[in-house]
DNA sequence: GCTGTTTATTTGCATTTACAAATAAAGTGC
DNA sequence: GCACTTTATTTGTAAATGCAAATAAACAGC
């Protein structure tokens, strides 16, 4: 039967997995991680996220979250405010530093797909792409047990 | 720029992150996690692995295999052996309860790989794991900084 | 405008994980 | 066959993670 080599979920973290560990050590020296990076590339799409909308479109727990962002304050990158609509919701708005820390990972983050798709023609990569776009899409589906 | 939903690295963690959580929380009522069917897999493949074999197969870190094979020695999954032909290392067994627990993990594995490639025909897939596999290979190349 | 329910975030706690140091057995050269 | 280096695994320890409970504000119905 199928050795693991073969597998979908297997091959998928695995090559997350190395992409992940890789580029987490060249966050280090910068002072940053893989997941300071993740929440400081969605503040840059829009600034004055929600948590619990920060904790969607970056796949971290919201538990995880609360202590990350405790994190980042302390490091100056972000600021806690409360919600102008809702006195129950914190909007995180990035600093100066945060935007200078973000400018100097991004030249990283570029590298990084170009390295992981060195080799892939212009259609490979976009269907690739797809391809995980539709896999994270089918898997919602599967909420329930067997 | 490039908004986080297009970079390749986050697809790829995302879409694994959510089929390893979902799988993770079934293999829970079985008393098992991810890591551990993992091993378990490796096993079924070749048993009798050493712990740095079955590190770099599984590519879980091998001081977190010594622990989470700790574990599974408990539950009486596998057992460990000294090497025939090297005292420093260790060889893996899987016992009668690890088979047991392996022949109840496989149907749902299989079925994540369904769902997961739902809507994926055959060249697909085969495509898709062959960019993971490349790409995983590409990884292997930025070992050293810029 | 109170009461009960839902929603947003945080905190407590136990588990998992990774890195580095420790241990122990081979292999190497002489 | 003794010192030196390399290889295989384990242990110490600190940080990251996830679940469940706690807190706090909004909303709903009356």
């Amino acid at each position: 039967m199928e050795p693991l080599e073969n597998y979908l979920p297997y091959l998928l973290n695995r090559a997350g997995g190395r992409i992940a560990e890789a580029f987490g050590k060249e966050m280090r020296p910068l002072g940053a991680t893989l997941q300071i990076w993740r929440v400081l590339a969605a503040l840059r799409e829009r600034d004055g996220r929600r948590m619990g909308d920060l904790a969607a479109t970056t796949s971290i727990e919201v538990s995880t979250l609360t202590r990350l962002v405790d994190g980042m304050e302390k490091k100056g990158l972000v600021v806690r405010r409360r919600a102008a609509d809702d006195a129950r919701a914190i909007v995180l708005h990035v600093t100066a530093g945060g935007r200078r820390l973000t400018g100097r990972i991004l030249p990283i983050a570029q590298r990084y797909e170009r390295v992981a798709l060195e080799g892939f023609d212009e259609g490979e990569a976009s269907l690739l792409k797809g391809a995980l776009r539709r896999l994270h899409a089918n898997m919602a589906e599967l909420e329930r047990p067997t």
